[in-house]
DNA sequence: TGTACATCAGTGAACGCGCGTTCACTGATGTAC
DNA sequence: TGTACATCAGTGAACGCGCGTTCACTGATGTAC
């Protein structure tokens, strides 16, 4: 989409056609750049610049959109979980995220983010208190903070390494069956 | 380290000059790129190519000397676990690995290996296979797959959000206090 | 309602960078006779 | 023991690449009077 084709100087929102242009490629797998993304939007290399600081400031955005994403699909689970094994589907659930999103997942979670100020920081904290919280319906008398790690620590380690090959399966419902069972076999046994 | 100051036009054992020089990049924090492994060696840009196919041979032998690292790193915990307590510790030295060398963890981890015969994949597979020894020992009568796959993920996926900054801690010591407070939570809800 | 002007949101050329990799080469080493 | 020669392990110049970012710019838009 050239200057011409889009029919004139300005685009309207360009901050948001860059941003899902660059959510596509991340989801087609392509690699990431704020030259490629601005080409993908039909715009010349440096008008991003008008809506991000800089690469970092487009990459968190695109992380933060991640997070509320994850969010969203963990939200529409079976709602308030109130057991062991809707926990489980969480777990489920997050690492589908990951496998289906892989770029993005690595993006979100590839880079340490210091920036307390980082939108992408408030998105994640919002992900730990929607674990915690979670946890803390199902296990009330518990220490809800270090069993949200847990819980959150399982999930995400296991997505990890489904993503990168370390753990194989020959599909996605296999996925969704080992971490269904690596869950429920943690309860299933006890000291 | 030129021609001159080595002494020599043959350099006598490039290969692990250029494996050290890379080890000592990544646990420097510094970029890691083949012409910089290069120059670290006082060699020039394309006297890898000696020794190593590509950019990616010489990555993925400095993953498999991680993983070899990694697992002394746990052989050298309390020896055969015999509890709940003592696997916890694994996942404590897990963490602690990845604190401590983060770029090499990342390395090691940070991207799919589809090649079978990567000599990668082998020592990810013997990590693998110790984590499931040792369950298997601590609770003979689970599901030993399930329950490696669920102590792997959990041990990692902390060790991921430790690194990345999602979850936060003081200091090491509190670090691996909490690792092993996720750890232990566990175990002390029973459905 | 028309016009002057400030501001906004783009352009496009150019910069310097480090990278992976190729190529033809040459100095050093080892081996066969 | 000496010498011819093959092989090995380096060199260094060069390639093309895409990147992030800067700069001075200009076309479009909106607002005050």
């Amino acid at each position: 989409m050239s200057t011409s084709e889009r029919g004139g100087y300005h685009h309207g929102d360009l901050r948001a056609a860059l941003l899902s242009a660059a959510m596509e490629m991340l989801e087609a797998g392509e690699p990431f750049s704020l030259r490629a993304v601005a080409r993908r939007a039909g715009v010349s290399p440096t008008a991003p610049y008008r809506h991000f600081k800089d690469r970092d400031a487009l990459e968190s955005a695109l992380a933060a959109e991640g997070f509320r994403d994850l969010l969203t699909d963990l939200g529409d689970e079976g709602r308030p979980p109130a057991s062991l094994s809707d926990l489980a589907e969480f777990a489920v659930a997050y690492v589908a995220f990951a496998l289906r999103r892989p770029a993005l997942f690595r993006v979100m979670f590839g880079k340490p983010c210091d920036d307390a100020d980082d939108e992408r920081v408030k998105a994640a904290d919002a992900l730990h208190q929607l674990l915690a919280a979670a946890l803390d319906r199902v296990f009330p008398e518990a220490d809800a903070s270090a069993l949200a790690s847990a819980g959150w620590g399982l999930a995400h380690g296991l997505a990890c390494l489904y993503l990168d090959g370390k753990l194989q399966a020959a599909s996605d419902e296999e996925v969704a069956e080992r971490v269904r069972g690596a869950f429920l076999a943690i309860a299933s046994v006890s000291p």
